[in-house]
DNA sequence: TTATAATATCGATATATATCGATATGAAAG
DNA sequence: CTTTCATATCGATATATATCGATATTATAA
C-alpha cells in the first residue's frame, strides 16, 4: 500500500545532508532556515533545495513567520515509514 | 550513533527496484536469485548489482547453495532503521 | 521610492548511481 | 577435458540528483 510514498520518504532521508537536517529538527524542535545554515555546511540554495525535498516527502512542515521560514518534523509521516514493515 | 550505517540502509531501500526485491523477500521468505529475475523486471547483471547493495547494507543475508544464491531478510538490520528515532 | 534581509528559483556543472551487453567465474555433469 | 548453468564483474552509457553562483521574489524598514 502506497509504496511510492514510502520510497519518497526513504529518498528524502537517504542523503547525508538531509539526514542531518532532519535529525537536527527532530531532536531540537522547530527551527528557522537561517539557523540551519550555521549547522549544515552547505550553500543557501543547496539548503533550500534539501528543505524542499524534505517538505515534499511530508517529513517536514514549513511555516512562514514574517520573512522567516520555520521547519518542524511531521511525526505522522515518519511513523508511516517506521510502521511500514510492522 | 552510527548514522553512516542507517544512511546505507536508507540508500539501499530508496530505490524502486530494491524496495520491491526487499519486500518480496520480507513477505515470502528466503528466495533464489533466479526466481527474483521473474519477479523483478530487470537484467541479470542489474539484479546482481541490486542484491549486492542490499547485502552490503546488511538488510539481506546471502547463502550459496550449490550453484544457487539464496537471499533472506536480516530483521535485526531492518530493526536498526525502524528503532533509530524511537 | 530604495535598501536590506531571508528564501526561492534558475541554469550550469559535477557527481553518483542505475542499467545492460559482453565476458568472467565457479561448480556441477557429461 | 568440455558443456552448461547461475551468478558476478567489467566497461560503457544514461539518468538522477547534489551543488552553487547568479538572480528573482517577498516582505519589511527607512
Amino acid at each position: 500500500m502506497n509504496s511510492e510514498e514510502i520510497i519518497k520518504i526513504l529518498k528524502a532521508l537517504a542523503d547525508e545532508t538531509r539526514f542531518l537536517i532532519f535529525n537536527e529538527i527532530k531532536n531540537k524542535g522547530e527551527i528557522c532556515a537561517c539557523k540551519l545554515l550555521d549547522i549544515v555546511k552547505c550553500n543557501q540554495p543547496t539548503l533550500s533545495h534539501h528543505l524542499k525535498v524534505l517538505v515534499d516527502s511530508g517529513l517536514l512542515i514549513a511555516k512562514k513567520d514574517w520573512k522567516w521560514m520555520h521547519y518542524s518534523v511531521n511525526n505522522e509521516q515518519l511513523n508511516k515509514l517506521l510502521n511500514y514493515w510492522k
